[in-house]
DNA sequence: TTCCAGGCAATAC
DNA sequence: GTATTGCATGGA
């Protein structure tokens, strides 16, 4: 089976997810025009680091926490206390060894990406606590660019397939994927479609790839 | 009670 | 380069 073909089931059966979720405004379903504002650029940033290997719901709270302080933008976050900010990243897990990655994030946009500056992928894996996954979330989301995002649930989804296997490299993945799309879609469309296919994934694992054994029940592929 | 979340870095070999 | 482990909240 095509790539692609898993894509338009997936989008058949669940509809469009409106990621990445914006405070205020929440999930945003067939709308492609977010973010629209440099704090919201700020905050799906934010959120990409407070979301690894957490529930968006834990990272969410964090996030609501510092919006019910009026503090989520930048210059607002960087006039906070490291004790208030820590207590109010705490629902997101691991809180010290993200504060710390977070605090590196901040410089990196006080010098870097203050001045609506884009930054390159190279840029962001050599931050501490970005890897290639929250990288490429931070260019799809943060920054429209077209950079698929591989995770635990496009792994065990595409190893179930029988399109992968268990040792097949995130790099290996993103091209196999990437290329299917580059031969469907025109350049303008990559990005919202990214966007719409790693949503779909992760809402489509939700329902059959949490327990095991993964992938039972999901006939719809 | 146990299991699992929209990963990454440090360490060991 | 591959395998393992620490991180350390809250909901189901």
């Amino acid at each position: 089976m095509k790539i692609i073909e898993i894509y338009e089931r997936l989008k058949k059966k669940y509809g469009p997810q409106g990621w990445w979720p914006i405070s205020n405004i929440g999930y945003h379903p067939n709308d492609y025009s977010y973010p629209r504002k440099k704090s919201q650029i700020f905050e799906i940033c934010l959120g990409c680091y407070l979301t690894q290997n957490t529930s968006w719901s834990n990272a969410q709270k964090a996030i609501d926490n510092l919006n019910k302080i009026n503090s989520l933008t930048f210059e607002k976050i960087k006039k906070l206390s490291d004790g208030k900010f820590k207590e109010m990243i705490k629902p997101a897990r691991y809180y010290n060894q993200k504060f710390k990655y977070l605090r590196e994030f901040f410089a990196f946009y006080e010098n870097k990406l203050k001045e609506n500056n884009i930054p390159t992928r190279e840029e962001l894996l050599n931050l501490l606590g970005v890897g290639e996954e929250t990288a490429d979330s931070i260019l799809l989301y943060a920054y429209k660019q077209p950079e698929f995002i591989v995770d635990t649930y496009t792994r065990r989804i595409l190893i179930k397939k029988n399109l992968i296997d268990w040792k097949t490299s995130y790099q290996e993945i993103k091209d196999l994927i990437q290329k299917e799309f580059q031969d469907e879609y025109e350049k303008e469309e990559l990005v919202n479609n990214y966007q719409e296919f790693h949503a779909l994934l992760v809402e489509h694992a939700k329902h059959f790839y949490i327990k095991k054994p993964f992938g039972t029940g999901d006939e719809v592929l």
